[in-house]
DNA sequence: TGTCAATTTTGTAACGAGTACAAAGGTAAT
DNA sequence: ATTACCTTTGTACTCGTTACAAAATTGACA
């Protein structure tokens, strides 16, 4: 998905029963069209800008609403920060060891997915990550 | 592995090229028999009694050097603290997410761990986690 | 349109995991 | 015993995140 329309968005938020205010309303749409998986200073240094009122607090907020209602997956692929994708669909990670930059994967077979059975424990979600070094990393320029 | 000596403890630390201290010798000993993916701070709080002048900050050190001579895993599966694992071998971790609790999981799929081949990358790792509820949570005691 | 209640946003202060750093302590070789 | 090197320790600090209460906004209803 790539620039998504506010109102779209509206109605997005709206699909998740979220109420969906201006605020709300730029975060989902930075995600919907900033696929990158970024962290919450990284939300809020591009909406910052164009709108100055926002609070940092605001972008937490709103993100933890968003967990709550399913409309995005947390990462917790990077021990530094926490990331948040608004592709909520079945694909899998790639983290460069060296510039922690979070990469898709999602031609991986959706067999990875599913759940196994484990006497007694309900198991709702598989997280499938994969750890190593990207190709800008591999040809020198670090970072 | 239940209830190394910590004679055999010393001598594993040498078949990961780390000087075996006091210290060093202590978590990985504490690592070796509680197979519970600890954080810093379980390590801390269970060796302090018998090591009163242990430092937290000798605990970090001590478990960043076995992250880099690969004695231990790191798991990012819970947002809050690291957690450490000196299970080495392949296996997948299920997380409650009521109580936060790390569950093994050692019967999954070998094909689970390889690595997909992706252009340009050298992806060297697989992390398999699920997250669910567990047993204990299941039946109405929180946390 | 004005009023009131409920929700949302905002800023500040606090919390807590982890790290930097330098002093102190321990180890090993000569 | 002296010296050099490595390890441990405690304090101070950084920084991501949360708590909290005041301010702003929204929506309902008269």
């Amino acid at each position: 998905m790539e620039q998504p329309t506010l109102s779209h968005t509206h109605q997005y938020l709206l699909g998740f029963d979220i109420k969906p205010s201006v605020q709300r309303t730029a975060v989902m749409n930075y995600l919907l069209s900033h696929m990158t998986h970024p962290t919450v200073d990284d939300i809020y240094t591009a909406l910052s800008p164009t709108m100055p009122t926002l609070s940092k607090t605001t972008v937490y907020n709103t993100l933890n609403l968003f967990l709550e209602k399913g409309a995005v997956r947390m990462l917790t692929i990077d021990e530094r920060n926490a990331r948040y994708d608004a592709d909520i669909s079945h694909h899998a990670h790639l983290r460069c060891r060296m510039c922690d930059r979070v990469y898709d994967l999602r031609d991986v077979q959706p067999a990875l997915f599913s759940l196994p059975r484990v006497e007694g424990f309900d198991i709702e979600a598989a997280e499938i990550s994969y750890v190593g070094i990207c190709p800008e990393c591999k040809t020198g320029k670090k970072g």
